[in-house]
DNA sequence: CGCATCCGTCTCATTGATCGGGATGCCCGT
DNA sequence: ACGGGCATCCCGATCAATGAGACGGATGCG
Protein backbone atom coordinates (compact mmCIF):
# COMPACT_ATOMS: atom_id res chain seq x y z
CA UNK A 1 0.00 0.00 0.00
CA UNK A 2 2.77 2.57 0.96
CA UNK A 3 4.43 2.18 -2.19
CA UNK A 4 4.02 1.46 -5.89
CA UNK A 5 7.34 0.15 -7.58
CA UNK A 6 5.53 1.91 -10.76
CA UNK A 7 6.44 4.95 -9.71
CA UNK A 8 4.02 6.00 -12.46
CA UNK A 9 0.46 7.92 -12.66
CA UNK A 10 -0.76 10.81 -13.54
CA UNK A 11 -0.44 12.06 -10.24
CA UNK A 12 3.24 11.04 -9.30
CA UNK A 13 3.92 12.65 -12.69
CA UNK A 14 2.28 16.45 -11.18
CA UNK A 15 4.53 15.75 -8.51
CA UNK A 16 7.22 15.36 -9.72
CA UNK A 17 6.85 18.57 -11.76
CA UNK A 18 6.24 20.43 -8.93
CA UNK A 19 9.16 19.00 -7.15
CA UNK A 20 11.94 20.10 -9.72
CA UNK A 21 11.02 23.72 -8.28
CA UNK A 22 13.75 24.53 -5.67
CA UNK A 23 14.20 27.62 -3.32
CA UNK A 24 17.37 28.12 -5.77
CA UNK A 25 15.53 27.36 -8.98
CA UNK A 26 12.47 29.09 -8.44
CA UNK A 27 11.73 29.50 -12.05
CA UNK A 28 12.38 27.20 -15.80
CA UNK A 29 11.78 26.79 -18.92
CA UNK A 30 9.51 23.87 -19.44
CA UNK A 31 11.86 22.10 -21.36
CA UNK A 32 14.10 22.42 -18.09
CA UNK A 33 11.17 20.89 -16.02
CA UNK A 34 11.35 18.39 -18.39
CA UNK A 35 14.73 17.24 -18.51
CA UNK A 36 14.69 17.13 -14.32
CA UNK A 37 11.33 15.24 -13.69
CA UNK A 38 12.84 12.72 -16.12
CA UNK A 39 9.53 13.43 -18.63
CA UNK A 40 9.59 13.37 -22.35
CA UNK A 41 9.99 16.75 -23.85
CA UNK A 42 6.44 17.05 -25.31
CA UNK A 43 4.30 15.24 -22.06
CA UNK A 44 6.37 17.76 -19.47
CA UNK A 45 5.21 20.85 -22.07
CA UNK A 46 1.46 19.38 -21.76
CA UNK A 47 1.35 18.69 -18.32
CA UNK A 48 2.66 22.03 -17.44
CA UNK A 49 0.52 23.55 -19.45
CA UNK A 50 -2.39 21.93 -18.09
CA UNK A 51 -1.16 22.85 -14.16
CA UNK A 52 -0.84 26.50 -15.54
CA UNK A 53 -4.23 26.30 -16.36
CA UNK A 54 -5.09 25.21 -13.25
CA UNK A 55 -3.73 28.05 -11.76
CA UNK A 56 -1.07 26.01 -9.66
CA UNK A 57 2.14 27.46 -11.81
CA UNK A 58 2.26 30.73 -13.92
CA UNK A 59 4.09 31.63 -17.05
CA UNK A 60 6.29 34.41 -16.27
CA UNK A 61 6.56 37.37 -19.04
CA UNK A 62 8.98 35.44 -20.40
CA UNK A 63 7.98 32.54 -21.34
CA UNK A 64 9.58 30.77 -17.98
CA UNK A 65 7.50 28.97 -15.45
CA UNK A 66 7.11 28.91 -11.65
CA UNK A 67 4.85 27.96 -9.00
CA UNK A 68 1.84 30.07 -8.97
CA UNK A 69 0.36 31.88 -5.65
CA UNK A 70 -2.62 29.95 -6.14
CA UNK A 71 -0.54 26.80 -5.12
CA UNK A 72 0.69 28.41 -2.15
CA UNK A 73 -3.03 29.75 -1.24
CA UNK A 74 -4.52 26.59 -1.45
CA UNK A 75 -1.47 25.22 0.77
CA UNK A 76 -1.59 27.61 3.32
CA UNK A 77 -5.57 27.65 4.17
CA UNK A 78 -5.54 24.40 5.15
CA UNK A 79 -2.72 23.17 6.74
CA UNK A 80 -2.26 23.23 10.79
CA UNK A 81 1.21 24.03 9.68
CA UNK A 82 -0.62 27.79 9.49
CA UNK A 83 -2.35 27.19 12.64
CA UNK A 84 0.50 26.46 14.48
CA UNK A 85 2.77 29.12 12.87
CA UNK A 86 -0.32 31.64 14.05
CA UNK A 87 -0.08 30.54 17.28
CA UNK A 88 3.24 30.74 17.78
CA UNK A 89 3.97 33.66 15.86
CA UNK A 90 3.42 36.02 18.62
CA UNK A 91 5.86 34.69 21.09
CA UNK A 92 8.75 34.06 18.48
CA UNK A 93 8.85 37.61 17.84
CA UNK A 94 9.47 37.98 21.81
CA UNK A 95 12.10 35.76 21.84
CA UNK A 96 13.58 37.29 18.94
CA UNK A 97 13.36 40.37 20.67
CA UNK A 98 15.08 39.67 23.45
CA UNK A 99 17.36 36.94 22.38
CA UNK A 100 18.36 38.75 19.03
CA UNK A 101 19.44 35.80 17.10
CA UNK A 102 17.84 33.39 14.72
CA UNK A 103 14.22 32.14 16.48
CA UNK A 104 12.91 29.13 14.94
CA UNK A 105 9.64 27.07 14.88
CA UNK A 106 10.22 23.06 13.35
CA UNK A 107 8.09 20.22 13.10
CA UNK A 108 8.55 16.96 12.51
CA UNK A 109 8.23 15.10 8.70
CA UNK A 110 8.75 12.41 7.18
CA UNK A 111 11.86 12.03 9.54
CA UNK A 112 13.48 15.22 8.90
CA UNK A 113 12.97 18.92 11.10
CA UNK A 114 10.92 20.75 8.48
CA UNK A 115 11.40 24.30 9.46
CA UNK A 116 7.35 26.43 9.52
CA UNK A 117 8.91 30.17 10.47
CA UNK A 118 12.36 31.72 10.65
CA UNK A 119 12.73 35.51 12.29
CA UNK A 120 15.97 36.92 12.29
CA UNK A 121 16.81 40.04 13.92
CA UNK A 122 19.13 42.43 12.39
CA UNK A 123 22.39 41.25 14.12
CA UNK A 124 22.00 37.80 13.18
CA UNK A 125 24.26 35.97 10.87
CA UNK A 126 23.87 33.34 8.83
CA UNK A 127 20.78 31.63 7.48
CA UNK A 128 21.67 27.51 6.91
CA UNK A 129 18.00 27.65 7.87
CA UNK A 130 15.33 28.57 5.40
CA UNK A 131 11.52 28.58 5.92
CA UNK A 132 10.15 25.39 4.24
CA UNK A 133 13.44 24.21 4.81
CA UNK A 134 14.63 21.02 6.12
CA UNK A 135 17.44 20.03 8.39
CA UNK A 136 18.50 16.20 9.52
CA UNK A 137 17.09 15.20 13.22
CA UNK A 138 20.56 14.06 14.14
CA UNK A 139 22.37 17.01 13.29
CA UNK A 140 20.03 20.38 14.68
CA UNK A 141 18.89 20.75 17.95
CA UNK A 142 15.16 21.08 16.97
CA UNK A 143 15.65 17.90 15.24
CA UNK A 144 17.16 16.39 18.53
CA UNK A 145 14.28 17.70 20.85
CA UNK A 146 11.61 16.19 17.99
CA UNK A 147 13.67 13.17 17.86
CA UNK A 148 14.01 12.63 21.82
CA UNK A 149 10.50 13.42 22.13
CA UNK A 150 8.84 11.47 19.24
CA UNK A 151 7.82 7.77 19.01
CA UNK A 152 10.19 4.54 19.59
CA UNK A 153 9.91 3.52 16.51
CA UNK A 154 11.12 6.54 14.32
CA UNK A 155 13.73 6.54 16.86
CA UNK A 156 14.78 3.09 16.18
CA UNK A 157 14.74 3.70 12.22
CA UNK A 158 16.67 6.90 12.89
CA UNK A 159 19.37 4.68 14.86
CA UNK A 160 19.35 2.03 12.98
CA UNK A 161 20.01 4.20 9.17
CA UNK A 162 22.70 6.18 8.01
CA UNK A 163 23.65 9.80 9.99
CA UNK A 164 25.53 11.78 7.49
CA UNK A 165 27.68 13.88 9.27
CA UNK A 166 27.63 17.99 8.42
CA UNK A 167 30.76 18.89 10.63
CA UNK A 168 33.24 17.30 12.23
CA UNK A 169 31.10 17.64 15.32
CA UNK A 170 27.63 16.24 14.13
CA UNK A 171 26.50 13.40 16.18
CA UNK A 172 27.04 10.07 13.90
CA UNK A 173 27.49 7.71 16.24
CA UNK A 174 24.34 5.68 17.29
CA UNK A 175 25.29 5.08 20.74
CA UNK A 176 26.21 8.71 21.03
CA UNK A 177 23.23 10.03 19.65
CA UNK A 178 21.13 7.72 22.06
CA UNK A 179 23.08 8.77 24.86
CA UNK A 180 21.93 12.31 23.62
CA UNK A 181 18.02 11.40 23.42
CA UNK A 182 18.49 10.72 26.66
CA UNK A 183 20.21 13.89 27.99
CA UNK A 184 17.56 15.97 26.15
CA UNK A 185 14.75 14.19 27.62
CA UNK A 186 15.62 14.62 30.80
CA UNK A 187 16.88 17.78 30.78
CA UNK A 188 13.74 18.98 28.86
CA UNK A 189 15.83 20.93 25.80
CA UNK A 190 18.46 20.43 23.08
CA UNK A 191 21.63 21.89 22.76
CA UNK A 192 23.91 21.33 19.47
CA UNK A 193 27.48 22.99 19.18
CA UNK A 194 29.05 22.59 15.77
CA UNK A 195 26.89 20.48 14.92
CA UNK A 196 25.54 22.16 11.58
CA UNK A 197 28.07 25.19 11.18
CA UNK A 198 31.25 24.79 13.50
CA UNK A 199 30.47 28.25 14.11
CA UNK A 200 26.96 28.50 15.99
CA UNK A 201 25.07 26.33 18.70
CA UNK A 202 21.62 25.65 18.45
CA UNK A 203 18.93 25.27 21.54
CA UNK A 204 15.92 23.83 21.56
CA UNK A 205 12.66 23.28 23.73
CA UNK A 206 9.77 20.90 22.54
CA UNK A 207 6.18 22.82 22.80
CA UNK A 208 3.21 20.17 22.81
CA UNK A 209 -0.11 20.36 22.21
CA UNK A 210 -3.04 19.63 24.68
CA UNK A 211 -2.95 16.29 24.30
CA UNK A 212 0.76 16.31 25.51
CA UNK A 213 2.43 15.44 22.83
CA UNK A 214 4.94 17.02 21.63
CA UNK A 215 4.18 19.04 17.86
CA UNK A 216 7.33 20.89 17.32
CA UNK A 217 10.70 22.88 18.30
CA UNK A 218 11.16 26.36 19.61
CA UNK A 219 15.06 27.27 18.67
CA UNK A 220 17.56 29.84 18.35
CA UNK A 221 20.64 30.13 16.94
CA UNK A 222 23.71 31.28 19.00
CA UNK A 223 27.11 32.06 18.36
CA UNK A 224 29.02 29.03 19.17
CA UNK A 225 30.45 30.09 22.63
CA UNK A 226 27.45 32.17 23.36
CA UNK A 227 25.91 31.43 27.25
CA UNK A 228 22.43 29.65 26.80
CA UNK A 229 20.75 30.51 30.47
CA UNK A 230 19.16 33.54 28.88
CA UNK A 231 18.28 31.88 25.56
CA UNK A 232 16.65 28.51 27.33
CA UNK A 233 14.85 30.86 29.72
CA UNK A 234 13.53 32.92 26.85
CA UNK A 235 12.84 29.70 24.95
CA UNK A 236 10.90 28.67 28.03
CA UNK A 237 8.99 31.62 28.58
CA UNK A 238 7.94 31.15 24.82
CA UNK A 239 6.90 27.91 24.74
CA UNK A 240 4.25 28.43 27.70
CA UNK A 241 2.74 31.40 25.78
CA UNK A 242 2.63 28.69 22.52
CA UNK A 243 1.04 26.38 24.66
CA UNK A 244 -1.16 28.44 26.27
CA UNK A 245 -2.75 29.85 22.78
CA UNK A 246 -2.65 25.80 21.99
CA UNK A 247 -5.16 25.36 24.62
CA UNK A 248 -2.52 23.70 27.03
CA UNK A 249 -3.57 23.98 30.95
CA UNK A 250 -0.86 24.31 33.23
CA UNK B 1 -5.56 27.87 -25.63
CA UNK B 2 -6.56 30.17 -22.57
CA UNK B 3 -9.06 27.82 -21.53
CA UNK B 4 -10.82 24.52 -22.27
CA UNK B 5 -14.60 23.86 -21.96
CA UNK B 6 -15.01 20.67 -20.94
CA UNK B 7 -13.55 21.40 -16.88
CA UNK B 8 -12.22 17.91 -17.10
CA UNK B 9 -8.86 16.24 -17.01
CA UNK B 10 -6.94 14.62 -14.12
CA UNK B 11 -5.43 18.28 -13.44
CA UNK B 12 -8.73 19.74 -13.24
CA UNK B 13 -9.72 16.57 -10.73
CA UNK B 14 -7.10 16.77 -8.61
CA UNK B 15 -7.08 20.45 -8.30
CA UNK B 16 -11.11 20.00 -7.54
CA UNK B 17 -10.19 17.71 -5.13
CA UNK B 18 -7.80 20.00 -3.45
CA UNK B 19 -10.10 23.13 -3.37
CA UNK B 20 -12.43 20.73 -1.56
CA UNK B 21 -10.34 21.94 1.44
CA UNK B 22 -11.63 25.51 3.41
CA UNK B 23 -9.86 27.36 6.31
CA UNK B 24 -13.03 25.80 7.88
CA UNK B 25 -13.19 22.34 6.79
CA UNK B 26 -9.46 21.58 7.07
CA UNK B 27 -10.19 17.85 7.77
CA UNK B 28 -12.87 15.64 5.94
CA UNK B 29 -13.38 12.28 4.46
CA UNK B 30 -13.43 10.84 1.33
CA UNK B 31 -16.68 10.13 0.76
CA UNK B 32 -17.08 14.05 1.69
CA UNK B 33 -14.37 15.03 -1.04
CA UNK B 34 -16.17 12.91 -3.48
CA UNK B 35 -19.49 14.83 -3.00
CA UNK B 36 -17.80 18.53 -2.66
CA UNK B 37 -16.23 18.17 -5.72
CA UNK B 38 -18.62 15.98 -7.86
CA UNK B 39 -16.76 13.16 -8.02
CA UNK B 40 -18.02 9.56 -8.06
CA UNK B 41 -17.13 7.69 -4.70
CA UNK B 42 -14.75 5.38 -5.50
CA UNK B 43 -13.20 7.48 -7.95
CA UNK B 44 -12.71 10.52 -4.81
CA UNK B 45 -11.00 7.23 -2.69
CA UNK B 46 -8.81 6.63 -5.61
CA UNK B 47 -7.52 10.17 -6.28
CA UNK B 48 -7.16 10.75 -2.75
CA UNK B 49 -5.54 7.67 -2.09
CA UNK B 50 -3.06 8.83 -5.01
CA UNK B 51 -2.39 12.06 -3.84
CA UNK B 52 -1.98 10.68 -0.61
CA UNK B 53 1.22 8.51 -1.96
CA UNK B 54 2.26 11.32 -3.69
CA UNK B 55 2.52 13.21 0.16
CA UNK B 56 0.14 15.91 -0.62
CA UNK B 57 -2.58 15.01 1.62
CA UNK B 58 -2.29 13.14 4.72
CA UNK B 59 -4.55 10.90 6.40
CA UNK B 60 -5.39 11.57 10.13
CA UNK B 61 -5.18 8.80 13.25
CA UNK B 62 -8.93 8.48 12.04
CA UNK B 63 -9.08 7.85 8.57
CA UNK B 64 -9.95 11.78 7.77
CA UNK B 65 -8.33 13.11 5.09
CA UNK B 66 -6.03 16.86 5.25
CA UNK B 67 -4.05 18.97 3.47
CA UNK B 68 0.07 17.70 3.94
CA UNK B 69 2.83 19.84 5.02
CA UNK B 70 4.60 18.30 2.04
CA UNK B 71 2.21 20.32 0.10
CA UNK B 72 2.86 23.39 2.07
CA UNK B 73 6.48 23.13 1.96
CA UNK B 74 6.49 22.69 -1.71
CA UNK B 75 4.69 25.74 -2.63
CA UNK B 76 6.27 27.90 0.33
CA UNK B 77 9.88 26.87 -0.68
CA UNK B 78 9.58 28.82 -3.98
CA UNK B 79 6.65 31.14 -4.60
CA UNK B 80 7.94 34.66 -4.76
CA UNK B 81 4.70 35.11 -2.23
CA UNK B 82 7.52 33.73 -0.32
CA UNK B 83 10.09 36.14 -1.16
CA UNK B 84 8.16 39.15 -0.85
CA UNK B 85 6.90 38.22 2.61
CA UNK B 86 10.20 37.45 3.71
CA UNK B 87 11.62 40.93 2.68
CA UNK B 88 8.64 42.31 4.30
CA UNK B 89 7.78 40.82 7.42
CA UNK B 90 10.63 43.03 9.44
CA UNK B 91 9.25 46.12 8.22
CA UNK B 92 5.67 44.73 9.26
CA UNK B 93 7.06 44.21 12.60
CA UNK B 94 8.04 47.87 13.21
CA UNK B 95 4.83 48.99 11.99
CA UNK B 96 2.82 46.70 14.11
CA UNK B 97 5.02 47.46 17.06
CA UNK B 98 4.06 51.15 16.43
CA UNK B 99 0.51 51.58 15.46
CA UNK B 100 -0.49 48.38 17.60
CA UNK B 101 -3.23 46.99 14.93
CA UNK B 102 -3.36 44.59 12.31
CA UNK B 103 -0.88 44.93 9.90
CA UNK B 104 -1.65 43.22 6.32
CA UNK B 105 0.11 42.71 3.46
CA UNK B 106 -1.90 41.73 0.29
CA UNK B 107 -0.92 41.04 -3.73
CA UNK B 108 -2.98 40.96 -6.94
CA UNK B 109 -4.27 37.40 -7.56
CA UNK B 110 -7.07 36.37 -9.92
CA UNK B 111 -8.67 40.12 -9.30
CA UNK B 112 -8.80 39.94 -6.23
CA UNK B 113 -6.51 40.62 -3.23
CA UNK B 114 -4.33 37.71 -1.84
CA UNK B 115 -3.38 38.55 1.96
CA UNK B 116 -0.09 37.01 2.55
CA UNK B 117 0.75 38.00 6.10
CA UNK B 118 -1.34 39.47 8.76
CA UNK B 119 0.31 40.79 11.92
CA UNK B 120 -2.35 40.98 15.16
CA UNK B 121 -1.50 42.85 18.29
CA UNK B 122 -2.75 41.81 21.82
CA UNK B 123 -5.21 45.04 21.40
CA UNK B 124 -6.25 45.05 17.94
CA UNK B 125 -10.09 44.05 17.06
CA UNK B 126 -11.74 41.27 14.66
CA UNK B 127 -10.24 39.85 11.79
CA UNK B 128 -11.86 39.77 9.24
CA UNK B 129 -8.64 39.22 6.84
CA UNK B 130 -6.76 36.31 7.66
CA UNK B 131 -3.73 34.53 5.86
CA UNK B 132 -4.02 33.36 2.46
CA UNK B 133 -7.36 34.95 2.42
CA UNK B 134 -8.96 36.91 -0.20
CA UNK B 135 -10.90 40.44 -0.26
CA UNK B 136 -12.72 41.91 -3.27
CA UNK B 137 -10.30 44.76 -4.90
CA UNK B 138 -13.32 47.51 -4.75
CA UNK B 139 -13.58 46.89 -1.11
CA UNK B 140 -10.78 47.02 0.93
CA UNK B 141 -8.15 49.81 1.26
CA UNK B 142 -5.45 47.07 0.02
CA UNK B 143 -7.31 46.67 -2.94
CA UNK B 144 -7.92 50.10 -3.72
CA UNK B 145 -4.08 50.13 -3.71
CA UNK B 146 -4.02 47.40 -5.98
CA UNK B 147 -6.70 48.24 -8.38
CA UNK B 148 -5.55 52.22 -8.72
CA UNK B 149 -1.93 50.71 -9.42
CA UNK B 150 -2.97 48.05 -11.52
CA UNK B 151 -3.38 47.66 -15.42
CA UNK B 152 -5.74 49.40 -17.55
CA UNK B 153 -6.96 46.59 -18.53
CA UNK B 154 -8.25 45.17 -15.21
CA UNK B 155 -9.15 48.50 -14.12
CA UNK B 156 -11.79 48.54 -17.24
CA UNK B 157 -12.61 44.68 -16.38
CA UNK B 158 -13.60 45.50 -12.78
CA UNK B 159 -15.05 48.57 -13.57
CA UNK B 160 -17.51 46.67 -15.73
CA UNK B 161 -18.64 43.98 -13.66
CA UNK B 162 -19.94 43.74 -10.45
CA UNK B 163 -19.28 45.68 -7.37
CA UNK B 164 -20.95 43.59 -4.41
CA UNK B 165 -21.52 45.32 -1.91
CA UNK B 166 -20.15 44.47 1.87
CA UNK B 167 -21.78 47.26 3.77
CA UNK B 168 -23.85 50.40 3.01
CA UNK B 169 -20.57 52.05 2.68
CA UNK B 170 -18.65 49.92 -0.14
CA UNK B 171 -17.83 51.82 -3.10
CA UNK B 172 -20.93 50.07 -5.41
CA UNK B 173 -21.31 52.63 -8.62
CA UNK B 174 -18.39 52.53 -11.15
CA UNK B 175 -18.39 55.97 -11.76
CA UNK B 176 -17.62 56.69 -7.87
CA UNK B 177 -14.99 53.92 -8.03
CA UNK B 178 -13.13 55.57 -10.72
CA UNK B 179 -12.83 58.88 -8.80
CA UNK B 180 -11.97 56.89 -6.24
CA UNK B 181 -8.99 55.15 -8.01
CA UNK B 182 -8.02 58.64 -9.31
CA UNK B 183 -7.78 59.65 -5.38
CA UNK B 184 -5.91 57.36 -4.33
CA UNK B 185 -2.98 57.77 -7.32
CA UNK B 186 -2.93 61.55 -6.84
CA UNK B 187 -2.39 60.78 -2.62
CA UNK B 188 -0.73 57.65 -3.07
CA UNK B 189 -2.63 56.17 -0.61
CA UNK B 190 -5.78 54.49 -0.21
CA UNK B 191 -8.44 54.99 2.77
CA UNK B 192 -11.18 53.21 2.83
CA UNK B 193 -13.53 53.61 5.55
CA UNK B 194 -16.75 51.04 6.68
CA UNK B 195 -16.16 49.82 3.69
CA UNK B 196 -16.11 46.11 4.78
CA UNK B 197 -16.86 46.36 8.49
CA UNK B 198 -18.50 49.63 9.70
CA UNK B 199 -16.83 49.50 13.01
CA UNK B 200 -13.31 49.76 10.40
CA UNK B 201 -11.23 52.16 8.67
CA UNK B 202 -8.59 50.33 6.22
CA UNK B 203 -4.91 52.44 5.17
CA UNK B 204 -3.16 51.14 2.54
CA UNK B 205 0.06 52.40 0.43
CA UNK B 206 1.91 50.84 -2.59
CA UNK B 207 4.89 48.81 -2.61
CA UNK B 208 6.71 48.84 -5.49
CA UNK B 209 9.60 46.54 -6.57
CA UNK B 210 12.92 47.63 -8.37
CA UNK B 211 11.27 48.25 -11.93
CA UNK B 212 8.92 50.57 -10.46
CA UNK B 213 5.86 48.18 -10.50
CA UNK B 214 3.63 47.88 -7.87
CA UNK B 215 3.61 44.34 -6.57
CA UNK B 216 1.88 44.86 -3.18
CA UNK B 217 -0.25 46.74 -0.58
CA UNK B 218 1.16 47.41 2.97
CA UNK B 219 -2.21 48.45 4.99
CA UNK B 220 -3.20 48.58 8.58
CA UNK B 221 -7.09 48.25 10.27
CA UNK B 222 -7.82 51.10 12.34
CA UNK B 223 -10.86 51.50 14.50
CA UNK B 224 -13.27 53.55 12.47
CA UNK B 225 -12.83 56.99 13.41
CA UNK B 226 -9.37 56.56 14.41
CA UNK B 227 -7.11 59.30 13.31
CA UNK B 228 -4.90 58.12 9.89
CA UNK B 229 -2.03 60.28 9.94
CA UNK B 230 0.03 58.64 12.33
CA UNK B 231 -0.63 55.67 10.66
CA UNK B 232 0.03 56.68 7.65
CA UNK B 233 3.49 58.05 8.30
CA UNK B 234 4.37 54.58 9.73
CA UNK B 235 3.38 52.85 6.81
CA UNK B 236 5.11 55.08 4.45
CA UNK B 237 8.46 54.37 6.57
CA UNK B 238 7.27 50.55 6.01
CA UNK B 239 7.28 50.67 2.36
CA UNK B 240 10.18 52.75 2.08
CA UNK B 241 12.50 49.84 4.22
CA UNK B 242 10.23 47.24 1.99
CA UNK B 243 11.35 48.55 -1.05
CA UNK B 244 14.74 49.32 -0.27
CA UNK B 245 15.00 45.41 1.12
CA UNK B 246 13.69 44.72 -2.51
CA UNK B 247 16.83 46.64 -3.94
CA UNK B 248 14.82 49.55 -4.91
CA UNK B 249 17.31 52.69 -4.53
CA UNK B 250 15.68 55.87 -3.99
C1' DC C 1 27.22 34.68 -42.55
C1' DG C 2 26.26 29.74 -41.84
C1' DC C 3 25.98 26.27 -38.42
C1' DA C 4 24.56 24.28 -34.20
C1' DT C 5 21.47 24.36 -30.15
C1' DC C 6 17.72 24.90 -27.65
C1' DC C 7 13.29 26.27 -27.21
C1' DG C 8 8.12 26.04 -27.98
C1' DT C 9 4.27 24.29 -30.70
C1' DC C 10 1.64 20.95 -33.20
C1' DT C 11 0.12 16.46 -35.07
C1' DC C 12 -1.29 11.77 -34.66
C1' DA C 13 -1.67 6.70 -34.04
C1' DT C 14 -1.46 3.66 -30.22
C1' DT C 15 -2.14 2.01 -25.77
C1' DG C 16 -2.54 1.39 -21.13
C1' DA C 17 -4.04 3.93 -17.27
C1' DT C 18 -8.23 5.91 -15.76
C1' DC C 19 -12.97 5.50 -14.85
C1' DG C 20 -17.05 4.36 -12.23
C1' DG C 21 -20.72 1.02 -11.19
C1' DG C 22 -21.26 -2.28 -8.00
C1' DA C 23 -20.34 -5.72 -4.20
C1' DT C 24 -18.40 -6.41 0.36
C1' DG C 25 -17.46 -5.60 5.08
C1' DC C 26 -16.82 -2.49 8.92
C1' DC C 27 -18.32 0.77 12.34
C1' DC C 28 -21.59 3.51 14.69
C1' DG C 29 -25.86 5.34 16.29
C1' DT C 30 -30.77 4.26 17.16
C1' DA D 1 -31.25 -6.11 15.16
C1' DC D 2 -31.17 -2.86 11.69
C1' DG D 3 -30.04 0.90 8.53
C1' DG D 4 -26.88 4.39 7.02
C1' DG D 5 -22.46 5.87 6.01
C1' DC D 6 -17.94 4.84 5.13
C1' DA D 7 -13.66 2.58 3.19
C1' DT D 8 -12.01 -0.86 0.24
C1' DC D 9 -11.63 -3.93 -3.60
C1' DC D 10 -12.78 -5.63 -8.24
C1' DC D 11 -12.98 -5.41 -13.25
C1' DG D 12 -14.18 -4.64 -18.18
C1' DA D 13 -14.77 -0.80 -21.50
C1' DT D 14 -13.22 3.39 -22.95
C1' DC D 15 -10.94 7.24 -24.06
C1' DA D 16 -7.87 10.65 -22.77
C1' DA D 17 -3.09 10.65 -21.97
C1' DT D 18 1.12 9.47 -24.15
C1' DG D 19 5.50 10.36 -26.59
C1' DA D 20 8.00 10.27 -31.00
C1' DG D 21 8.74 13.27 -34.45
C1' DA D 22 8.55 17.27 -37.53
C1' DC D 23 8.57 22.30 -37.95
C1' DG D 24 9.89 27.18 -37.13
C1' DG D 25 11.91 30.67 -34.56
C1' DA D 26 15.42 32.57 -31.36
C1' DT D 27 19.95 32.69 -29.72
C1' DG D 28 24.89 31.99 -29.69
C1' DC D 29 29.37 30.71 -31.68
C1' DG D 30 33.14 30.48 -34.90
Amino acid sequence: MANSPTGDSVTDRLVRVLETFTPSRTVQTAAEIGRRSGLPRSSAHRIVGELIDAGLLERDDDRRIRIGMRLWELATRSSQALRLRQAALPAMERVQARIREHTQLAVLEQDEALFLERLSGPTSGSNVTRIAGRLPLHASSSGLVLLAYGTRDLQERMLAGRLPRLTAETIADPTALRRKLAEVRTLGHAVAQGSIELVSTGVAVPVRDETGTVVAALSVVLPRDAPTAAALDELHRGRREIERTLGVRS
